[in-house]
DNA sequence: TCATAATAATTAGTGTACTTACTATGTCCG
DNA sequence: CGGACATAGTAAGTACACTAATTATTATGA
């Protein structure tokens, strides 16, 4: 027989497999880019997030981030530490805290905004074809996450 | 104007978001599937290229799996304590440590058969769609990984 | 042969990411 | 009005994942 034995427990034709390593992998292109700002990737997710809009309580940040309010808590602390964001207890609700851009933290938009073309060009794969992916990857996320 | 500003900073727009979202959606999936084998998914991942061949060295394995051996020997001896893996020097170079199931890590292949479908399953989508994901993943992977 | 280079694995240190449990604050309702 | 209940954020504990530095062993070369 010229064929392999079909195994379903074969490594490589895992998809949870490929969606660890290329998440990794994209992490790992970013990190260079991202290192000169001292932003590691979810420093730099939280950050487009806040750009998106700014001030906004933790469960807000967390629901688009798709992260636990547990996990954001001390990467927003670390942000506060650089001087990007600021964290002050909202006035009407104080269990909520309100996380807003700091200056520094709106005019580094302007510098990010090189980052994602510099991505593209190191991936080498044609904006169609990222295009595809990223609405692959939103169909499994739509299909697993019960929000 | 109709139009929402083009913006390239985008957070929902990111493929590196969907990309670092759908991999840790899809190892929530199988966390309470793992969880009864008490194995966490990347331990799961260390168990499937070990069934896939047996006494090799940790080099090989982080190879296989993309991942440092720095990451690794921690994880390897979590499966040790656990007596699914076995973690000798090699005769020959005893700068190499070989890592092999045990009798205990090689039944578990039998129950683990069960695992993908309950997967494929809880997921809803099609092996074809699901099939292409992992051919564009590895596109990726294969576009960022020197090796 | 013996210092030096190369290699294999581990350790140390930083930063996520999760779960569970806890504290503080707000709201609801009898 | 006041206690049950809910909600927001934090803390603790486990497990990855990376880089850089160490240790142990083997290979190399003047």
């Amino acid at each position: 027989m010229t064929e392999e034995t079909p195994d379903l427990l074969r490594l490589e034709d895992q998809v949870c497999f490929a969606l660890a390593i290329a998440s990794r992998s994209v992490i790992g292109v970013y990190r260079p880019v991202l290192e000169p700002y001292g932003l590691t990737h979810p420093q730099y997710l939280v950050m487009l997030a806040l750009w998106g809009r700014s001030p906004r309580s933790v469960t807000d940040l967390a629901a688009e981030l798709r992260l636990e309010p547990a996990t954001l808590s001390p990467l927003l602390k670390r942000l506060e530490t650089a001087g990007l964001v600021s964290r002050t207890r909202n006035d009407r609700d104080e269990r909520m805290l309100d996380v807003a851009l700091t200056d520094d933290g709106l005019r580094l938009r302007d510098e990010a905004a090189t980052i994602p073309p510099r991505i593209i060009d190191s991936l080498g794969m044609s904006a169609e074809e990222l295009e595809a992916l990223r609405r692959s990857l939103w169909r499994v996320i739509d299909a697993t996450h019960p929000g």
